[in-house]
DNA sequence: CCTACCGATCGGTAGG
DNA sequence: CCTACCGATCGGTAGG
């Protein structure tokens, strides 16, 4: 009795390294500064074998935005739908999308954030829908604080500057040093909240 | 009598002509997305003759920074410097940062924002030094902020959240869409101060 | 600042 | 998924 293990599986395994290994890439170098020879080393294979699994850099760097953003969805929708106090969901929600952004080998949103203009344009529609979804889940949490009285504006200005202030954090936040990504989200949600 | 231009005027011209356009094409289309070609074909020249004026592309990038930096920092220093009431020093202080963050062909902080990875280590050096020129004017801004009681802490995370919260919107923002910057200014004060 | 050019690198492909 | 390779592009330079 033989055991095969189905193509289709043995592919989905390749591809999610590439995927996994480019992302690590990706933010470490960026977009450009990284070259597919670089990523078929990570993985052990040869320059053109890549092309195999994704018919361009650019689609590896598609799939690498898709996956964090597929990923981190289902938390974050999550937490908005469920049964915390305004206040406490807010800060669960702050803590959550730091850990998307600043901790260890979570590459993927990072490189949505620094590398999004390295995308070509035919590539970003599927991306921005679920960019789309991920900023709606935000805009609930917002009018809930709104409505609590607990912020000034839920403008969606207001949600821009809110999710800057904590997306920039990927320019200067080290792991290790200075505060835990705990005492991050305290000291963003005492700032944002009245 | 012949007029004849000093060398250094005109070297002063061309080199500042090609630091203009270098900031507006890496604005737009990323660091490792500009050649030097690009770069030449923009100011006029042939695609050896940048190099008469810089020493690698690398030193373009960082006149671009420096140039940026050494511009927008007598503004900010002498608001701050100023005799405003600490809100409206506070208010003051945003708004100049996004002129030099926001505004039409103001390119170069825009290229720090973005391209600050691209930049060789051993450029960053007198950059961080103008960098950290900047910051500070800030932390004495928020300083105050918190003496006045207008604003919870003034640790460096609390500026570090500020800062990223504004320049983010390096990300978003689009001339002529959606608020000014009276507006955003405005509405990004009103939400960080209590 | 131009002409003419080079060496290196890069994304990608044909064929197996 | 590998071998062997290509065409294009790019930063940079020598010599004037």
């Amino acid at each position: 009795m033989t055991t095969i293990s189905p193509p289709s599986v043995i592919d989905g395994n390749r591809r999610a390294d590439l995927i996994r290994v480019s992302a690590r890439l990706f933010r470490d170098r960026g977009y450009d500064g990284t070259t597919i020879r670089d990523i078929a080393d990570a993985v052990g294979m040869r320059s053109g074998s890549p092309f195999y699994h994704f018919k361009s850099k650019q689609e590896i760097l598609a799939a690498v935005m898709e996956e964090g953003l597929l990923s981190c969805l289902p938390a974050v929708e999550r937490i908005v739908g469920g049964e915390l106090p305004p206040r406490q969901k807010f800060q669960a929600l702050v803590r959550a999308h730091l850990e998307t952004v600043l901790a260890e080998g979570h590459d993927f949103i990072p490189v949505l954030l620094y590398d999004w203009r390295a995308l070509s344009p035919g590539l970003r529609e599927g991306i921005v829908a679920l960019r789309d979804r991920y900023d709606r889940v935000w805009q609930v949490a917002i009018t809930e604080l709104k409505q609590a009285g607990l912020i000034k504006s839920d403008s969606k200005v207001a949600r821009l500057l809110l999710m800057g202030a904590i997306n920039f954090s990927v320019q200067w936040y080290q792991p290790g040093k200075g505060c835990t990504l705990d005492e991050l989200a305290e000291e963003a949600v005492g700032m944002f909240l009245l």
